[in-house]
DNA sequence: GAAATAATTTGAAAGCTTTCAAAATCCGCT
DNA sequence: AGCGGATTTTGAAAGCTTTCAAATTATTTC
């Protein structure tokens, strides 16, 4: 300590009341020569907040997560804030275990990509009364009235439908993801609002249910392939699943697109490499996350203003695994971009 | 607070001391009824020491990363251990920051993918006077001492080379990585011994340096493409090196493997997918994290031993991205697995 | 120049655990 | 019943900040 009292030192590191120049540059200078740094703990515990967020995903390992991590990771480490980052594997007890320690280190806030049969809503309060803030992210849990941020699912697939409806497609199977995700249930629903809307009818064995991962489609892929009369196109409720059903098609020594189109959604970094190029609605991750932390900075900075629910747009990508059926003459072709709209409520 | 000293609590919650059945069983029943859980910060702040274990990576939007990742955190999280997650860009001054900081919050441990001219060495000691270990992994620092887990990147680029020169190719090039890295350092050595114990020369423009990504070896790729004669095959230092390739094949006109054979590194969960499926060497990155945390903890729990440097065995995956070179009649055709030696010292 | 007012600085408490030494209780034995 | 030793339980300190009220110093005003 070189000269002055512990109560001065925490008004100089925080500006927390005016400290003449003398003093104020002595207490500068030591804390450079020793190179003090305050603990965090200690700090944490008194101000019964720390600068963490807690984030909680299914699985670093599915690429999509990945980019909403590093929009969330961004903003908030240029705003001082620091991630901890937990892995559910959609396993809904190791996401109560994490909820619920990750309460006792007084995080500042909560960015949450619920797993299956998440009842966040009640973990929540206990958070929100703690004074952290909560933001959901690319799915809600049933009956979720906080914040959120999630994509126009419902409208990509509308559009993505329809775009393989405009090529002449007629009888268009669905795998979507596991129902009880939202995301997945907006997916379907966008689906099938473009299919009743173009007057097709969608036989209920050609809508099946999938984990939203590459196993998932491909033996989806094969049930729906081995039907008679085929479709002749799938709609993928992600990116995972469209690649499951391009490896079913090739099993099935089936090509894809000429007697299969294949749309995905989501639209991941390697989505426009594959073999062949997977049409897809792209959904942007990076920004999911950013805009999440964005409103968990403005919670914590005092916005106590209604729910916000940021619905971000997305936009349809079309590449080689889609094009106009074989068997009968494509009416329209529509090779142009296709955004579905941003809606903020 | 229900009928007993706070001592107590703590006895019977860390079992630091025996506490007598009735007692014990009072203090049970009063944590349950109020779900009662102990502060983290607190008792960080009293143990000098928390149950956090800072990870620093370049970017969990880099594939190859995430398994990493993944790896560390369920055997962190299987033991009691959270992780919190840092991107460090590959900027220098970011990391700096990232462990800077960290220390305040008194982790057990950091496993750190470095950056480029990372000087971690000297961040160390004051982690380790703290009591905390920290291990290294992928790449190490210049001159790095500690515990570190790599994958055999002189040996897998060993075998994927020879694999090259066996299937008749003599005009090899190579795409490192950034050379200053370890990793891509220890590859390009690989590829060399390959090539002299092959007796084949290769010229000082056959060696090209790029960063580890697509951009990069795109643009490498169409510089090697345009040279006269023209390399028949392309080692690249990584899976995403070797995609910039594949493009940059593309761009002008030939074809993979028909004109020019790719070989990547990393083998990526979507390298099988490609365009054509990439022959790729596999290295284990959830391995690498799960090992890392392995050790961290080790040390944690009070190993006191000697540096361990733990090297993975890799294995070569044979894809459609490489073949026989045309012009030349192909001499012998190797299809098989070939697997490097996994070692230890 | 003294008093009043404003501006700085300080001291001590509080936040929640863990832990060490001291106090209390238990047990067996005479 | 009383005593010694072993076992449990308790009290208080410490760990590092922040913050509030109190104390000190500077500044203004008459």
């Amino acid at each position: 300590m070189a000269g002055v009292s512990l109560g001065t030192v925490s008004h100089v590191l925080n500006g927390s009341a005016r400290v003449r120049e003398p003093l104020r540059r002595r207490v500068e200078e030591a804390v450079q020569s020793i190179g003090y740094q305050p603990s965090a703990l200690a700090r944490g515990l008194r101000r019964d907040k720390t600068n963490m967020i807690g984030m909680v995903i299914p699985d670093v390992t599915n690429p999509f997560f990945p980019a909403v991590v590093r929009g969330a990771e961004d903003t908030a480490f240029a705003n001082g804030y620091r991630l901890i980052l937990c892995n559910t594997d959609n396993d809904h007890s190791k996401e109560l275990v994490h909820l619920n320690e990750l309460r006792t280190y007084l995080p500042s806030g909560l960015i949450v990509i619920p797993s299956d049969f998440s009842d966040l809503t009640r973990q929540t309060e206990s958070y929100q009364q703690s004074g952290a803030a909560v933001v959901c992210v690319d799915r809600l849990p049933k009956r979720w009235h906080g914040d959120s941020v999630t994509a126009a699912n419902e409208a990509g697939a509308h559009a993505a439908t329809r775009h393989l409806v405009q090529l002449g497609h007629r009888r268009i199977a669905a795998i979507s993801g596991p129902l009880h995700l939202t995301n997945a249930e907006q997916r379907l629903r966008g689906f099938r609002r473009a299919m009743t809307e173009a007057g097709l009818a969608v036989a209920p064995e050609f809508l099946q249910e999938a984990s939203f991962d590459l196993p998932g489609g491909r033996s989806r892929g094969l049930l729906l392939l081995r039907m008679l009369p085929r479709p002749t196109a799938i709609f993928a409720g992600n990116d995972m699943i469209a690649m499951g059903v391009i490896q079913a098609i090739r099993e099935l020594g089936l090509r894809c697109p000429e007697d299969v189109s294949v749309m995905g959604f989501d639209d991941l970094a390697f989505s426009a490499l594959t073999n062949p190029p997977l049409a897809s609605v792209m959904q942007p991750g990076y920004q999911l996350g950013a805009t999440a932390a964005r409103i968990l900075l403005d919670r914590v900075h005092g916005d106590t203003g209604p729910a916000r629910h940021v619905v971000l747009q997305t936009e349809l990508k079309i590449r080689e695994s889609v094009a106009p059926p074989h068997e009968i003459d494509s009416p329209h072709r529509a090779r142009k971009t296709v955004s579905s709209k941003a809606k903020k409520k």
